[in-house]
DNA sequence: GTTGACATGTAACAAGTTACATGATTGA
DNA sequence: TCAATCATGTAACTTGTTACATGTCAAC
C-alpha cells in the first residue's frame, strides 16, 4: 500500500488539505501512482489517528491543511529505507504499447499517433516544470527523470511509426 | 481493467495454460502489468464463457491450453484503436524515487544502492532476451524499449549516489 | 519416498473506482 | 443568479492480494 507513504511524502514536501492532495497526485506523481480524494480523506484521517500527520490550519469552505508529524517524518525515512519495495506495476499504456505488434499494420497508425500525441504533451509539460525551477529544487533530479524517460519513449514512437 | 486484454494479447501471441500466462506476466509483463493466478484462473472463465477464448489442448496435470479465438482477437483490435487509454499508473519503485529527496543524505545510500542493483539486474536480464531474439521478432522493438529505459534509469540513479 | 515444480481452484480480505451527496465561494 | 471550482464525505461495487486447499508428475 503506497498511498499511505504517498500522501505522507507529499505532505512532507508541503502541506496541503485534501483536495490538494488529489491534484498533487495527478500532477506530480502522474506517472507514479494515482489516488482520488474518496480514497486520501479516510487515509488523511487514519493517518492523524495514528499521529502521523496533523492539522495545521483551517480555511474557507470548511478547508482543513494537513501537514506530517515528526511521527509520519520517520515512519516515512524508515519505509524508504528498511522496508523491501514492491515491484509489481500498473500501466495500461505500456500493456497498450507491448501489444502493439498485434494491430494489423494498417491500424496501427491510429493508435501509434494517439500515444505520440500524448507523449509529446507530457514532455512540453515537463520542459514546463523543468524551466519553473531552481537549479537547487530537490525535486529536479525527479523532473530530470521523468523528461529523459519521455524523450526515449517519444523516440520510439516515431521509430515505430516509420515502420508502419 | 486490463487484465482482460493482456490475457487476450497473450493467448494470441502464444496460446497458454492459466500457469504458464501467470509466468508470462511476471517475465514479458513485468514493467507493465502484475496478475497472480487467482486472479487469471476466474478471468480465463470469463472469457472462455464470452468466446473470446477456448481451450485448444489438454496436457498432463488437468492442465488446459488456452488460444484466443477470432472473436478475441477482434476484441483486441478494438481495444487497442478504440478504446480511450486509462493513463493511471502504480508503480511503487517510481514512487520511491520521487520521495528519494526526503531521505537525509547520509541515509540515501542504502536505498540507493538497493535500487542500483535491481536496475542492473533488470539490464542484464533484458540484454539477455534481447541477445536470444532473432531482428525480425515482432516484440523486439518492445525489448529495445525496456532497455533504453532501464539503461536510463541506471544511469540516473548513479548520478544521484555520486552527488549523495 | 520426498522434495520441488507444475497445475488449478476458492474464500476472505484489502485496495481502488464510480456514483451519490452536500455545501461554500468566486467570478462572469 | 448561474456556472465553475473548491472542498469534504460516504456507499456500492469492482479489482487485486493473501491464504487456504488439493492434486500431479519428475527427478533425486
Amino acid at each position: 500500500m503506497s498511498l499511505r507513504h504517498s500522501v505522507l511524502g507529499l505532505l512532507v514536501i508541503q502541506p496541503s488539505t485534501g483536495y490538494e492532495l488529489a491534484q498533487r497526485f495527478d500532477r506530480t506523481l502522474r506517472n507514479a501512482w494515482h489516488a482520488s480524494h474518496s480514497q486520501i480523506y479516510p487515509e488523511l484521517a487514519k493517518l492523524q489517528e495514528e499521529g502521523m500527520v496533523e492539522v495545521v490550519g483551517e480555511g474557507a469552505r470548511r478547508s482543513r491543511t494537513y501537514a506530517a508529524t515528526e511521527r509520519g517524518r520517520q515512519e516515512l525515512v524508515r519505509w524508504m529505507t528498511e522496508e523491501e519495495p514492491v515491484r509489481t506495476q500498473r500501466n495500461e499504456t505500456a500493456v497498450r504499447w507491448f501489444l502493439l505488434a498485434l494491430v494489423p499494420p494498417q491500424a496501427r497508425r491510429a493508435p501509434l499517433e494517439r500515444e505520440i500525441a500524448y507523449t509529446s504533451a507530457e514532455l512540453a509539460d515537463l520542459e514546463d516544470i523543468e524551466a519553473g525551477m531552481s537549479a537547487e529544487q530537490p525535486f529536479r533530479p525527479t523532473v530530470e527523470l521523468a523528461l529523459r524517460m519521455n524523450a526515449v519513449m517519444l523516440d520510439w514512437l516515431k521509430e515505430q511509426l516509420n515502420r508502419s
